[in-house]
DNA sequence: GTGTGGCGCGTCTAGACAGCATGTC
DNA sequence: CTAGACGCGCCACAC
């Protein structure tokens, strides 16, 4: 089929041509002959990289030519910003909707596509988003993560929800391969599209001693070093390719890349470059060691990394300079970066609970298809490696040859779900028992499952919480949101964090900082650290000192939630006091990417705590204020009045400070000259324009505080 | 005294969404 | 309540 021949618009057919494309891959027209282009629904379950994404853009290009509007959504940032990339600069007017990125939400509405992650359009629907009812396609990105446990049902009541609103709305479900097709397609009323086709021949194998055995040939890997894996990946590399190693650590991860790098011993000016502009702003161990890797060509991959130093390792291997990324599943789930030989070395991870746990067949899948770079590549390959050899076999029937897992709804999970009936409740979508039991029945769960009682059970338990906590109201039939609970749907808050803070909050004697972090730590939404052995001395002194700041109840006995929620809290507390990062990361046994990650997730719980404040505590409100602020920037309280300046952030503000530059009108007075001395002239003069043309602003800035601040009292 | 290698044992273990309002070094 | 790698302390040994 030939893209000339379909009904799309010339301008992106051009688009299409100048890439080379003109005819279509046959699974992509096979969705077309199942009605694409006539508004059917479709579930494509078709692996990795063989096309998904150009379907959906010819779908949303054909609504946006009659006046329709788009809503593409996705499950990571990550992703969002490289569908926004690849949709923009076609002619139609592409928006981002984010947590950490959006344009006004208004602004957003006159878009014709709309990328978002599923917790973004379910916060969109929770304020009311006018747009929302005029989306006439809607594509889900990876659907089978339906079947998530803590972010999949999330992704089933935005669906739900969507339908709800507008039912003539198309949709095009797009999956991996999934065990029960049929079952999800039949709840989205779609057409089925399953296909095993892919662009670039994958053959998946297992290494074993010095050979790499695929289901029809054998393969010997020249025996270099004497650790398995690196001698995989230099035979790659000295067939020009590249290699993506996956492991079951972040350690494991750092001593491959090092080891590759040993083995390796690249140099060139680009990998220089690279290496160079990761050292420069390396402030850790971690960065330091990565930069060292770079330098020759080997690099390693994880949560641990800021995200500048990922996007360059990530740069660094699609230009193919970097040769080898060691990394643990951040890479798997995320990026299209692929490769021509993907190693999975680490097929069992750590599962706190349940000790080593083989990883999902999906899992597998996900990673395998990395394998393979459509028109560089001649071919992909994956590879298992065996411990013994009677695994070479069970990795055959385990992973290779075995069936992918079904996708089965996570709805009827209380710890779930008691969000999203909340929202139901206050956004008007169930006023009513009825109303709310005909709506569940719309969800993935009531149409796949056998046992409709646990999903009832769940609900009622749910409504029951929310009756006691007073976010609802029970009239006879009716149920109403109370103002309590309208505010924590709104705040995208779970009920029992809201619940927690709301009830701590009031019964607090005096403020102190470590006592709202260490509470905000004990909450559900609340990422927490891992304590080890030797953190119990400090965390002990900790408490003999300062028990009496904390506002939780300190346990009799060890406590794995206590210890967990006061160490991160402590970590919060030191970059709240100027703690430098190095200092940080090395005292708490984090990377640097763990620190904004957990920054950022407290910095949307004490907003939210600031608004619970305000209707439960008022007296606390003024010092939460205080601490958001604090904790956004990283900075004790004197600085507060330096950083409300443009272009003056934690090391300015400090080193201002420290030099007698105390408030705004100390930095007035010096005047621009002395100020230049110690930021530099061209900063200097942008802080005084700032000073000249807003002194009435920003002098009246705490006045205008106060009025916001006890809004809800 | 110093550098190197091997052994044994204890320790530790992936990821990342959301509010709000715009700009760190 | 699981698997395996890493890294430390310790010791033996060579120079």
């Amino acid at each position: 089929m030939q893209i000339a021949d379909l009904p799309i618009a010339p301008a992106l057919a051009a688009c299409y041509a100048e890439k080379g494309i003109r005819a279509l891959y046959p699974p992509q027209a096979d969705c077309v002959e199942k009605g694409l282009f006539e508004g059917n629904n479709l579930l494509i379950a078709i692996p990795t990289a063989s096309g998904k994404t150009l379907v959906a853009e010819m779908a949303m290009h054909h609504h946006i030519g009659r006046g329709g509007k788009c809503l593409y959504i996705v499950p990571l940032r990550a992703l969002a910003n490289e569908k926004y990339d690849d949709f923009s600069g076609k002619g139609v007017r592409v928006g981002i909707a984010t947590g950490d990125f959006d344009r006004r939400d208004d602004y957003l509405g006159r878009n014709d596509i709309i990328v978002a992650t599923s917790e973004k359009v379910d916060s969109l629907l929770r304020n009311k988003t006018n747009w929302l009812s005029e989306v006439s396609l809607l594509v889900l990105d990876e659907v089978h993560l339906i079947d998530s446990p803590d972010r999949g049902a999330t992704l089933e009541m935005v669906i739900t929800k969507l339908r709800h609103k507008n039912p003539a709305m198309q949709i095009i479900a797009l999956s991996a391969t999934i065990g029960n097709p049929e079952s999800l397609a039949g709840w989205l009323d779609a057409e089925l599209i399953e296909s095993e086709w892919r662009p670039v021949d994958l053959r998946e194998g297992v290494y074993y001693h010095g050979c790499i055995h695929f289901p029809d040939n054998d393969r010997p890997v020249e025996r270099r070093t004497k650790h398995e894996d690196l001698d995989l990946c230099l035979d790659t590399i000295s067939e020009n390719g590249q290699c993506l190693v996956f492991v079951s650590s972040r350690k494991n991860a750092e001593a491959f890349a090092k080891r590759a790098a040993a083995g390796l011993k690249l140099e060139s000016p680009v990998l220089t470059g690279y290496a160079e502009s990761i050292r420069s702003k390396a402030d850790t161990d971690t960065e330091k060691t990565l930069a060292a890797c770079v330098a020759h060509g080997a690099a390693f991959h994880h949560a641990g990394l800021k995200k500048e130093e990922r996007r360059i390792v990530e740069q660094g291997f699609r230009e193919g300079a970097i040769k080898v990324i060691s990394s643990t599943p951040t890479l798997a789930a995320g990026l299209n970066l692929p490769a021509r030989r993907v190693i999975i070395r680490d097929y069992l991870r750590f599962n706190s609970g349940e000790g080593m746990v083989p990883i999902p067949v999906r899992e597998y899948r996900q990673m395998a298809g990395r394998a393979g770079r459509p028109h560089l590549d001649p071919y992909g390959e994956s590879v298992l490696i065996a411990k013994g050899e009677e695994m070479i076999d069970e990795l055959f029937d385990c992973y290779i040859e075995a069936p992918a897992e079904d996708v089965r709804s996570q709805c009827a999970n209380e710890a779930v779900i008691c969000s999203h009936i909340l929202s139901l409740i206050a956004t008007g979508f169930a006023r009513e028992h009825d109303e709310l039991t005909a709506f569940m029945e719309k969800t993935f769960y009531a149409a796949s499952s056998e046992s409709p009682a646990i999903l009832k059970r769940a609900v009622h338990r749910v409504l029951e919480f929310l009756r006691e906590s007073e976010m609802i109201l029970e009239v006879g039939e009716w149920i109403e949101p109370t103002e309590y609970g309208s505010l924590v749907s709104r705040l995208y808050l779970n009920p029992w964090s809201a619940e927690r803070i709301a009830t701590t909050l009031p019964r607090v004697d005096g403020y102190s900082d470590i006592g709202l972090l260490q509470l905000l730590c004990t909450t559900p939404d609340m990422p927490t650290l891992y304590v080890r052995k030797n953190d119990a001395y400090y965390l002990d002194k900790f408490i003999a000192e300062h028990g009496e700041e904390l506002w939780t109840e300190i346990p009799w006995h060890a406590d794995e939630g206590f210890e967990r929620s006061l160490k991160t809290a402590l970590l919060l507390n030191d970059w709240a006091n100027e703690l430098g990062e190095e200092m940080i990361c090395e005292r708490y046994g984090v990377g640097p990417g763990d620190v904004y990650a957990m920054v950022e997730s407290v910095n949307w719980l004490i907003h939210a705590s600031r608004q619970l404040a305000g209707m439960f505590a008022p007296e606390l409100a003024k010092s939460i204020e205080e601490m958001e602020l604090r904790m956004k920037h990283g900075i004790r309280p004197e600085l507060l009045p330096i950083v409300r300046l443009r272009g003056i952030g934690r090391v300015r503000a400090r080193r201002l400070f420290n030099n007698g530059f105390t408030s705004l009108d100390a930095i007035r007075s010096a005047g621009p000259e002395k100020l230049g001395r110690i930021l530099g002239q061209g900063i200097a003069a942008q802080i005084f324009e700032q000073l000249e043309g807003k002194r009435d602003a920003i002098g009246e800035e705490p006045a205008d505080q106060q009025s916001t601040l006890f809004h809800f009292g």
